[in-house]
DNA sequence: CAATAATTAAACCAAATGGTTTACTTTCTT
DNA sequence: AAGAAAGTAAACCATTTGGTTTAATTATTG
């Protein structure tokens, strides 16, 4: 019930993983931007931050304009919605895990055999 | 101010990259496992699921509890909390972006020197 | 038309990734 | 005490990643 989009996925939270790529968002979120605009706050050669835009590209979270010699990316922010979701459904985890102490407990109780009780 | 937790969500994010940790995950949101649990419904070799039970320990994903000669893991969705976070700002474009005429704009006010308005 | 600007292509490199296999340690079981 | 079980460690391998540099391509501009 996750695995159709599972290509997606990875490739959603592998565009995310760097924060070069990460960094690049957030300037899209602002506004639209060149190659060049991109790769002005980096250290590295534009080269390298068009493979980051590739990437980002890949995973269909900047989409491209070509206007003459300059390349207009703007920021596709859909392909996220997947992976909030994907996330969304961990909320109940974080909420209630808390106390860790409880769930060593129940470990406890299951590595004795007994049947693992419902939290009190 | 997003930078901080910067390498925190390198981590979060590469590790849900792999469908393989993600379906892991999956795993622990119903039940504590062992090393060999999470690793069962895979072909590949018992010692390649416990580098991806790494993947995710190293990403505060996972916590292990040595117990004899087996470790449970237990799931620790805490850590997505930021990556959610982070995604969640990008939800404003993904509603509105439909219309990517609605973003111009925008880009244009902001062009015009009015202040960027804060999320939420 | 010639020069320059914006970007990709290609070749290359080091390091990380995802996998294997074999060996080893530790703990249970008998 | 001997053997099996649960993992990790280590060595290895192919591929991917993130970066470089040097062309090459395709507009613009003077």
């Amino acid at each position: 019930m996750v695995e159709y989009a599972s290509e997606q996925l990875d490739a959603v939270f592998h565009a995310l993983s760097d924060p070069t790529r990460r960094a690049m968002l957030q300037q899209l979120a602002e506004q639209e931007c060149s190659i060049g605009e991109l790769a002005a706050p980096f250290t590295m050669s534009l080269a390298a931050a068009s493979k980051h835009v590739r990437v980002l590209e890949g995973a269909g979270l900047v989409q491209r304009l070509v206007q003459g010699r300059t390349h207009r990316c703007r920021l596709n922010a859909e392909p996220l919605k997947s992976g909030v979701e994907w996330m969304r459904y961990y909320e109940q985890f974080w909420s209630q895990q808390l106390d860790a102490l409880e769930a060593l407990l129940q470990a406890e109780d299951r590595a004795n055999g007994k049947s693992p009780q419902t939290k009190e």
